[in-house]
DNA sequence: AGCCCATCCTGTCCGC
DNA sequence: TGCGGACAGGATGGGC
């Protein structure tokens, strides 16, 4: 499942192929993707001709900017996929647009198995504004007083739910969150208002360090999740808690890691080490 | 305000 | 071996 680090893994990617590439052709493959477009899409022949000027991240969205004001908003949801791959590499029915570019091998494709993604082709005014409306702040460039707010504001979610909480917080999914929970030692059914200064702390610190280290390992390959050349990350190796259910506590080495639904997410987390 | 549930979708896994 | 049902999950939207 594609989180802040995955996503972060693929834009970079991305932007060092891409950024100042001139567009060749947007082809969708299959209605459903052309389905999710809202009302006010743009015709995909539009991007013809225009250059690639920038590719970044907000949250878990891709952004992707054009001249000429054309945008495009992507979501890989869970099991999206935005990697470059040779034009002869055969496409299979889970493949649901491509992008060719002018003195470039390779060609940009889109690929979903679950559908639950969004490529959606906007103007870029439009995707600042949808993407500021729905998104809370950036984990790795918020501030610690900001974080104590936050935490404040929504003090009666429960902690898991508040990380999860893309309006509070951008970026995180369940395995991050189940991730830096364990390594704060809090458990994911406390009240987010709750905590002391000191967990409030490791909470802040946790945040960015799992963050920061699955961005240098290049993400968690859990399913379907590759880079942008398709190629997995590593982080799944450091996991200590996430799908670890029924099996000894890798810190502890004595409790047995468990798995309880929370904020509607399995959540793993260690009955000892975590209070 | 915040929780729970259903929804979208398909591959995988389990039990019979 | 094969079939059917449960399940997983990011985000949204409705109901309580």
């Amino acid at each position: 499942m594609p989180e802040l680090p995955e996503v972060e893994t693929v834009v970079s990617g991305l932007r060092s192929r891409l950024e100042g590439r001139r567009v060749r052709d947007l082809v969708f493959l299959s209605a459903h993707l052309e389905r999710k477009q809202p009302a006010s899409a743009l015709n995909p022949v539009i991007y013809r001709g225009k250059t690639v000027q920038k590719i970044w991240r907000r949250g878990k969205m891709i952004i992707f900017s054009f001249s000429g004001g054309c945008g495009l908003l992507i979501h890989l949801k869970m099991t999206g996929q935005l990697y470059l791959c040779p034009p002869e590499q055969p496409l299979d029915k889970h493949t649901h647009a491509r992008m060719t570019f002018y003195g470039l091998g390779s060609e940009l494709r889109f690929r979903d198995v679950r559908k639950f993604g969004f490529y959606n082709c906007l103007r870029l005014p439009e995707i600042m504004s949808r993407v500021e409306a729905e998104l809370g702040p950036e984990p790795l460039e918020l501030d610690f007083p900001e974080f104590q707010h936050l935490l404040q504001k929504h003090g009666g979610k429960k902690i898991k739910g508040w990380l999860l909480d893309q309006k509070i917080i951008a970026g995180i999914g369940n395995i991050y969150s189940d991730e830096i929970l364990f390594r704060s030692g809090i458990r994911p059914d406390r009240p987010a208002g709750r905590l002391s200064l000191v967990e409030t702390r490791k909470l802040y610190r946790a945040m960015k360090s799992v963050l920061n280290k699955a961005i240098e390992l290049r993400g968690s390959s859990i399913s379907d999740y590759v880079d942008s050349a398709g190629e997995k990350g590593q982080f799944q190796q450091k996991h200590l808690v996430y799908d670890r259910e029924g099996q000894p506590c890798r810190r502890c080495r004595q409790a047995i890691i468990e798995r309880k639904k929370i904020a509607g997410r399995s959540s793993f987390f260690c009955p000892y080490c975590q209070k």
